[in-house]
DNA sequence: TCAGTTCGCGCG
DNA sequence: AAAGCGCGCGAACTGA
């Protein structure tokens, strides 16, 4: 039934070309050999319109001599229409074909549609059946578009492109129902920007990155032979095959670990930092933390990372899931950038190639400006407003001294308080918490007095508290309308948590939008994104500019949903993501 | 034997 | 009773 005109010679492009210019919105579909654009070959390209038969070009045969007139099409649509618009828009860029101007991801928009009666999974095949009560063939994503192709194989494809037009119809109504056309067009404007930074990837410096792997090595190795004389040396086997053989005891099981630390008189519930931070000054403990730290570091971070440099671009081109976290924000994986150790050791490796730097802006205490926001806390905004140091200003309210005689320490230990107890945490979890996270130690009775100040101080948010409490809200939405369903396990904190994490991504993604918009043509690109902190890359005769262009679209991003409270964002320029 | 789960920990 | 939240990843462990 779907009817489609198959493309494989640039004279058949320019007959019908005139066919498919000038639509408003055409539905956008591509197959190709694989799924990194920069390894991998463009297929097929497939546009639907409206009372037309579906464009499925083989681009094998039109590319790159049929560029201009396919580009001509494209650029000729108001709204183009994809599934996951991320994948299809790096795969034209390598092969220089742009989407510029409005889209609409299905995927996106059924990701936001999940919680107002979507479905769970957001592949093409569940949407279509779900919003259109269509049964998709899901062959296509298992087969092989290097060889010749089959009829099948075009059919479904042109299939895929159409189902976008009809999806989009029925979707903008659900959008529109539920209150999340803003949300949408945010994320729809971020898919461009997350679209090029996995594209473009970031520099890292192998030499750098070598060395300090050696260098860590080390130091495992050094911290093992100190461990020895508490879980015993290894016994050594020397095979054919292997050179070693390690004893029974193996540091990494916190099975093995556990049953030790109970015959040392060590009673925890678990292997934990936290459990065992009680224990740190027993000898074996503080060496089993070092031991696992290095180990941490070099299993997830030092021997991973060379091997996922893309060998085209000799970059590293992680994967961003726009909407991977539930609250809104994004994950990433692939690795996942935004666990990368703070140490400067680990981030002066990521850096410009030569000539370039790097700009670098994160948001100010952007989660606590927003729950001053959602709380309207009076106390906090006039803080905020003032350009005071919140931090600062909770230690001398909670300690009851003047601002100016609050210590450093002070100030760290404020920090704590002011990051757990307006997430809800209570005086035990306030206590271990700033032990552990800022190195603060504080009695019970000292984090009970606080919590109470605290609370006594900011009454914004002892209200707000309270009334979620009373409440017990089953959903909430970010200020850009994002919505989050609560199950029946969830408790406090997650009511506190979410929308306040949801709209700082809400304002990172406006960001990101914005930015992509005014880079256009520069020297600028976007290499990464960690929760609240953009890193662009771009010519050193501009990194000025650029650092004042960030800082601009990050705050302006800010402002626009954050009224009542100035948005600041502290830029730096670099030659790598060490910072200064 | 191997896919799925749990633990522990890096980041914000 | 007491509780901050959100991710991804590697190694060990579990279960059939």
């Amino acid at each position: 039934m779907s009817s489609y005109i198959f493309i494989n010679n640039i004279e058949d492009l320019e007959k019908v070309k005139d066919n498919y210019l000038a639509g408003k919105v055409c539905g956008v579909d591509s197959e190709t050999t694989g799924l990194d654009p920069l390894m991998c070959r463009l297929r097929l390209l497939q546009i639907a319109v409206a009372g037309e038969q579906t464009l499925v070009i083989d681009c094998f045969e039109l590319l790159p001599v049929g560029k201009a007139i396919i580009q001509e099409i494209l650029d000729s649509f108001d709204i183009k229409v994809f599934q996951n618009a991320k994948f299809d828009i790096k795969f034209l860029k390598a092969n220089g074909l742009e989407i510029k101007g409005q889209l609409f991801d299905t995927m996106l928009a059924g990701q936001l549609l999940r919680t107002s009666g979507g479905p769970r999974r957001v592949a093409l095949a569940e949407l279509a059946n779900h919003y259109l009560g269509v049964a998709l063939s899901k062959e296509q994503q298992r087969s092989d578009f290097s060889g010749k192709l089959s009829e099948e194989q075009l059919e479904y494809g042109a299939k895929d492109a159409e189902i976008l037009l009809k999806l989009r119809g029925v979707m903008i109504l659900e959008l529109k129902e539920n209150k999340l056309i803003e949300v949408a067009r945010v994320e729809f404007a971020c898919c461009y920007a997350i679209a090029h930074m996995e594209y473009f990837g970031i520099h890292v410096d192998l030499n750098m990155w070598q060395k300090l792997t050696k260098q860590i090595e080390k130091s495992k190795e050094e911290c093992l032979n100190k461990l020895y004389p508490y879980i015993g040396y290894p016994t050594v086997q020397l095979g054919l095959f292997e050179e070693r053989k390690i004893s029974d005891f193996n540091p990494n099981s916190h099975k093995q670990i556990l049953s030790l630390l109970e015959a040392q008189g060590i009673h925890v519930d678990n292997t934990s930092k936290h459990a065992l931070a009680l224990h740190s000054k027993n000898p074996f403990v503080k060496l089993l933390l070092e031991y696992r730290h290095l180990e941490k570091q070099l299993n997830t971070f030092l021997h991973t990372i060379p091997n996922q440099i893309n060998p085209v671009s000799k970059r590293l081109h992680p994967n961003y899931g726009q909407n991977g976290a539930f609250s809104g924000r994004m994950s990433c994986g692939n690795p996942n950038i935004q666990q990368i150790p703070r140490e400067k050791e680990f981030r002066a490796c990521f850096n410009g190639t030569k000539g370039r730097k790097l700009v670098i802006a994160d948001y100010s205490q952007i989660e606590l400006r927003v729950i001053a926001q959602f709380a309207n806390d009076t106390r906090m905004i006039q803080a905020y407003k003032d350009g005071e140091d919140l931090h600062r200003l909770t230690a001398s309210l909670v300690l009851q001294k003047d601002i100016q005689d609050i210590t450093k320490e002070e100030r760290q230990a404020a920090k704590a308080v002011n990051f757990g107890l307006v997430f809800g945490m209570g005086a035990a979890g306030l206590k271990s918490y700033a032990a552990n996270t800022y190195g603060t130690t504080m009695t019970m009775e000292e984090a009970k007095l606080f919590k109470k100040r605290y609370f006594v101080a900011y009454k914004g948010v002892n209200n707000w508290h309270w009334h979620i409490k009373k409440t017990l809200p089953i959903s909430s939405r970010t200020l850009a309308g994002r919505k989050h369903n609560y199950g029946s396990d969830s408790g406090m904190s997650g009511r506190f948590n979410t929308p306040v994490q949801g709209t700082a991504a809400d304002i990172l993604k406006n960001a990101l939008g914005q930015l992509y918009l005014e880079i256009q043509g520069t020297s600028i690109i976007m290499v990464a994104v960690v929760h609240d902190e953009i890193v662009l890359e771009c010519d050193a005769s501009e990194a000025e500019q650029t650092a004042d262009l960030l800082k601009r679209i990050m705050e302006e991003a800010g402002n626009r949903y954050l009224k009542d409270i100035p948005v600041i964002a502290e830029v730096s320029i670099s030659d790598s993501w060490a910072g200064k």
